[in-house]
DNA sequence: CCTCTTTATAGTCGTACTGACTATTAAGGG
DNA sequence: CCCTTAATAGTCAGTACGACTATAAAGAGG
């Protein structure tokens, strides 16, 4: 769409930038992982931050989400993956520069890839989810609500296979579900409520694998067609929460 | 903020213009219904729209939400009501005008008031949701999230009392999830349910309520200190969903 | 080669929750 | 006074879930 000042004028009198930030978070390691970008220039310069960028004039927040996500992490293949909007952040003193309203969106990757610097920023690097300092603007809150967002979601949703690869075990499901939450489940119990729940896995018709690890070869499962859980596979009461 | 025309350039180079619209639910003589506006300019002069308006520089869209809300409907108090965010759409061409990106929020009303005419809206109304024809610009894809998105709150969290008034009967709330889910509920089993859910509702003190109503006289409850629901009070399985 | 450790998988048992019912109580209407 | 309506109480069987024990199949280290 062309830019129609007259129009622009007569209807809202003061123009707001839109940017789209991403928290783009993984496992690597065992460990919960944030994408973080070192910031190249004023404001806060130095800082780290949430990879993202302005929308531009013919992208949707999604589109430009997707774009930033590529440019930053230098994926070539952004269209499979998971990509979610958050919510929007638009305190009016949310950037120090002007008025700059943020969509926020949340990404989860299965084995990430390095990263490397882009435009805008000096650096970017997978940071450990726990070791993650004060960020530039308001990017703490934005990470947090995105951490909480995805740990809700893992229950009702098929969601964990987002993290995994094509083809994992049960194993490594779990696995998720524990990184995410912070708390250990019960194997069997884990086991029997995920195969119970149809469409949610299916196995692969080949083989267990063998690869590296100690232990029985565990069989090895797809994403199956459900992307609700019904029933929900519930966090475990953490604190005075009733069973 | 001040508007700098400098900061803005160097940044941004395309102003957008960010609107707050508003998908507003009640229950109106035991039926849903979304607030709609007529609009009274172009585009879509004529058609019915959600309630909305402009972002001004001062505020946040939260902000905007509420101001907007009080005026459409002319509700004096707007600070105590339920106003959640939904989402933001922000494709390039939904508004014809110039680029718009909207950020949509969901409100619940307990007992509505009669809205009028506000400034840019010939005349507001309360509209039956099936009977809601097509609306102007992506209105109509707005108000099917938001009523998708109400209806999975209800699963677990308690929300559901955003309907009622301060003070409430079990029967009351059945019906909120009766008429946003759009099936019957077992009256047994769904006060059971409620009642062994802890800080969901707590019964009044005083005593049972004889208003109006034909049979025994219900017992009257208030909205409970929590706003999660553990476990989950989930929807009947509406198609080959399994158990 | 044997054993220990590790991980996957199988199964058990008791409690809690849920869906489908039936029964009783307390109002109002004719 | 009986019928209807709505609230509330209670029953019962199937299922899900947490906690647990047991077995299987690999690698590591002697």
């Amino acid at each position: 769409m062309a830019y129609d000042k007259m129009a622009y004028d007569k209807y809202a009198h003061e123009p707001f930038a839109v940017t789209a930030d991403l928290a783009v978070l993984t496992i690597r390691d065992g460990v919960l992982h944030v994408l973080l970008v070192e910031r190249g220039q004023e404001p806060y310069q130095g800082h780290w931050a949430l990879p993202g960028g302005f929308v531009q004039p013919d992208e949707s927040a999604e589109t430009a989400a997707r774009r930033e996500l590529a440019e930053e992490t230098g994926l070539s293949d952004v269209s499979g993956l998971h990509l979610e909007q958050l919510r929007t952040y638009s305190e009016p003193d949310r950037d120090p520069r002007m008025r700059v309203v943020t969509v926020a969106f949340t990404a989860l990757l299965p084995h990430p890839p390095e990263p490397h610097g882009g435009s805008d920023a000096a650096q970017a690097r997978w940071v450990p989810y726990d070791t993650v300092g004060p960020l530039a603007f308001d990017h703490d809150r934005i990470l947090a609500d995105a951490h909480e967002r995805v740990g809700a979601k893992l229950e009702y949703s098929s969601l964990a296979t987002a993290f995994c690869p094509p083809e994992f075990t049960l194993g490594e499901l779990q696995h998720v579900y524990e990184v995410v939450w912070g708390t250990a489940l019960d194997r069997p119990n884990f086991r029997r409520k995920v195969l119970a729940t149809p469409g949610f896995v299916e196995a692969v018709p080949g083989a267990a694998r063998l690869t590296g690890g100690r232990g029985k070869p565990a069989t090895l499962y797809r994403a199956g067609a459900a992307t609700t859980l019904h029933p929900p596979l519930l966090r475990p009461t953490p604190e005075g929460r009733p069973a």
